[in-house]
DNA sequence: AGCTATTAATAATT
DNA sequence: TAATTATTAATAGCT
């Protein structure tokens, strides 16, 4: 009987694949080619390389060389979110925007978050903090992880003290200079699987898988 | 004449490449097809990807649909890097009702309309806010109008600051604020170029390339 | 930056 | 999912 060759492979158009079982063959594939070919340059040119991928349900998939966090820790301190957070941040106060302004706030205090993993410490900050002056006059652009540490830290000190103190105010009238707090929550943390990406030696690179199960989304 | 016809593409190690010329090259083109499997893996699969790479020499290239900062947001939310006391500040900040806080706030701000109504000048004030320390940290009902003008007076400060640093921005086009977390205090921002990777349609695709000049690294 | 000869990736199929 | 294979796509060595 004459075997049935494969057709083998066909060219296809670059659009969304609508065939859910190929999409997931697909999207496997093409991910761990695609993590190959970063940990090549990786060895090839010695640079170091972060990929980061959201499926369409949310799950993550990680390629770091040596590490996505010391990656993004590097880039987050160089590459101060300007399209994104502070621009944003920028439009929303523009338009007094209380939700705008919430959300990127958020924003903020994530990147300041990454920022304090960096190394800074709360003590170090108090120290620069007794010796500051206005420091909020300086162009924005001028004020450093420090300085925006420390309005935190007051919006922060504040904040409880006002809460702690509600009763004992008298309410009348609105202002419209409140825009610092906000109240959206939500974030859980899944489950973590790390497996070394095959690489030459032992350098360390990590590809990790973000998910549940086996499902591919 | 006989042409020289080219003996093509050749096995190569992947192993560090040690001829400088040829690295460069080999460098330049391995990104842009990493890039572009990307950019392919994003429109067929319908997912979100990050990549960011740093060059020996520092100079960093990005990928990002829709945008690098919108994935590593996601991913350090998902991540939450270890360190307490910034977790905590976050998670009181998350948790807070916006309507609670706005109303608590617009009091106080009140009381300082009223308080100023009622005489106070903004030299005094000034004199006053050269001596604080951490006022912010004393219970509210100690905090004396000259705080409370303090506050609101950096918080407008600020305002006006962002406000006009948006004109610049706009007017320059392409987005780049100095580092708003630094980590060692230096790092004037370099100049960026923003293009729009190859995509089908209009989707939002960033490629970054954040370096000086024409050099590779 | 362009050009091929090859290698590497992968779409269809088992 | 894991192979196999026929093709397409990427790219190493040169100009």
């Amino acid at each position: 009987m004459a075997k049935k060759p494969s057709m083998g492979r066909q060219k296809i158009k670059i659009a969304k694949i609508e065939i859910k079982n190929h999409l997931q063959v697909t999207f496997s594939k093409r991910r761990s080619g695609l993590f190959k070919k970063a940990s090549e340059l990786c060895t090839l040119c010695g640079v170091e390389i972060s990929i980061i991928v959201f499926s369409p349900a949310g799950k993550v998939f990680s390629f770091g060389h040596p590490t996505v966090d010391s990656i993004v820790d590097q880039f987050l301190s160089r590459n101060p979110p300007p399209n994104s957070t502070m621009r944003h941040l920028i439009d929303a106060h523009r338009k007094a925007s209380v939700q705008d302004l919430n959300s990127q706030l958020t924003q903020v205090l994530n990147e300041l978050e990454a920022g304090k993993k960096r190394g800074e410490t709360l003590d170090h900050m108090r120290k620069l903090a007794s010796q500051r002056k206005y420091w909020w006059e300086k162009p924005i652009d001028e004020l450093g992880l420090n300085e925006l540490e420390q309005l935190m830290d007051s919006i922060e000190a504040l904040k409880k003290n006002v809460t702690n103190q509600t009763d004992k105010l008298s309410v009348e009238g609105n202002v419209n200079l409140s825009p610092f707090f906000s109240a959206n929550g939500m974030g859980m943390v899944d489950s973590v699987e790390i497996k070394l990406y095959q690489m030459n030696a032992s350098s360390t690179t990590h590809v990790q898988n973000t998910g549940y199960g086996h499902g591919f989304f």
